[in-house]
DNA sequence: CGTATTAACTGGACTAGACCAGATGACGCC
DNA sequence: GGCGTCATCTGGTCTAGTCCAGTTAATACG
């Protein structure tokens, strides 16, 4: 009558040896684990079943693999707080990691149906779309499509666009974020995403939605952000007094 | 030459054809797939392989299982806004859902050094312990423990605790929470969480951890909630201005 | 008629291989 | 010294099974 003894038989040892080995700091982060050939020989496992144990401390957020590089152990979560929000670059610097930026397209393009009721305007009507990858220590953690109503930003494009967005649309053309609705929704990366951020697609992930408006009401930017699932803590202070 | 097409042959067919038929409606939200073994016959391939694409959009959060039952379409997600937390179940009616809550497990226990320093008392002192399962029409999608300095509410564990515990705390003990803070972290459900949640360990989720504060800054409740990744949008309101 | 047994499901875990494709570094050629 | 080639790493995908363990519904028994 046994009921939690064994009955799975030895279910998880090899999660179980790895995680250990984490968690005491005996694996330190970054540094790369054995092949998965290796690890079933030693385990004396098939490579399925070594990488079922991988994939499950994957969704833990404990290791992470590069896409035919093979497998690490993650690194530190990184704080964001969406209400209070720094950027990107600031954000990360304060925590003590380096943090990078890569423009991977810009480009003008009509507004699909989709984009058009996000931006509030009517569909074909010109947008500056960009596209940018995000670094944290040299690791790709985040890849971000950012849509702007072409109109209000003229020449956009030839500005560097490497750094704080904001600090660009504030400078340049005075238009500041007064209110931001925000999304978070977990999804799977794929296809280009799963590409631009080097993990096999499938790879749990992390969608944010965000719809910048100023104090009129008008939409600065519409963002897109898919960020590898095992980077990012949500960290936010509800405050003030409510009914 | 080609660089898309073809190269990885024709990956991933099944996940494709399911996720077409998911999101035209010809498969209807709640409604059971056919089993593994019916798809691998159907499609002329292994069960591994088709397992794998079911996987997939098990973290795309398209479908999802149940233990040995089988798999099924998943359904709309529901909205969260952790700042206008209006609660568990008055968010889900409002949403057209029907919530529901059962309470686990209901102890006093001296607290551990973990524990101690969240609620900020010394090691040791009385605690209560709460373990709810809520569910969305009757399918469970949050394991949450709550754990209360025993000593603010003499005689806590005899109230009625399927309902608004913050209501239980407001009308019983004058107790009011005045600001939260709250970090989400997506992460794997194991072991006993599964269990309770009815999926197989390893499945992704999503942990909700919730310190609530009162006006005098003392902690009237520390929570941490185990929610299924594929039920919840985090969605939020950044407003007012800010520099 | 109700209950207990059982047979036919479901997914879960695992073996023992195969071949493909991108990443990398050693090596040799110019 | 610099550059291209290529063998050998890595994981990615897949086949064709096996056995185990809960779930469920039909069935037979009292």
């Amino acid at each position: 009558m046994q009921k939690k003894t064994g009955h799975r038989s030895r279910r998880p040892p090899l999660r179980d040896m790895l995680a250990r080995q984490i968690e005491t700091g005996v694996l330190k982060p970054g540094s790369q684990l054995a092949s998965e050939r290796e690890l079933s020989e030693d385990c004396g496992m098939t490579r399925v079943t070594v990488r079922e144990a991988l994939q499950q401390l994957e969704t833990e957020g404990l290791v992470y693999r590069m896409n035919r590089r093979g497998w690490f152990v993650a690194a530190r979560r990184l704080d964001y707080d969406p209400v209070e929000d720094a950027g990107f670059m600031r954000n990360v610097s304060r925590q003590g990691r380096t943090p990078k930026t890569e423009t991977l397209l810009k480009e003008k393009m009509p507004a699909s149906p989709w984009l058009a009721s996000h931006l509030g305007v009517r569909v074909g009507a010109a947008v500056f779309h960009l596209q940018r990858r995000r670094c944290i220590d040299e690791r790709p953690v985040l890849l971000e499509d950012i849509f702007l109503i072409a109109q209000r930003y003229p020449s956009l494009l030839t500005a560097d666009l490497d750094g704080s967005l904001s600090e660009v649309l504030a400078q340049r053309y005075g238009v500041r974020t007064q209110r931001s609705q925000i999304v978070f929704t977990s999804t799977a990366l794929l296809g280009p995403h799963a590409d631009a951020l080097l993990v096999s697609p499938g790879t749990p992930g992390l969608l944010l939605t965000r719809t910048a408006r100023d104090s009129d009401g008008k939409v600065v930017e519409f963002d897109q952000e898919y960020w590898r699932h095992d980077v990012l803590n949500i960290a936010l202070t509800t405050g003030i007094s409510r009914k």
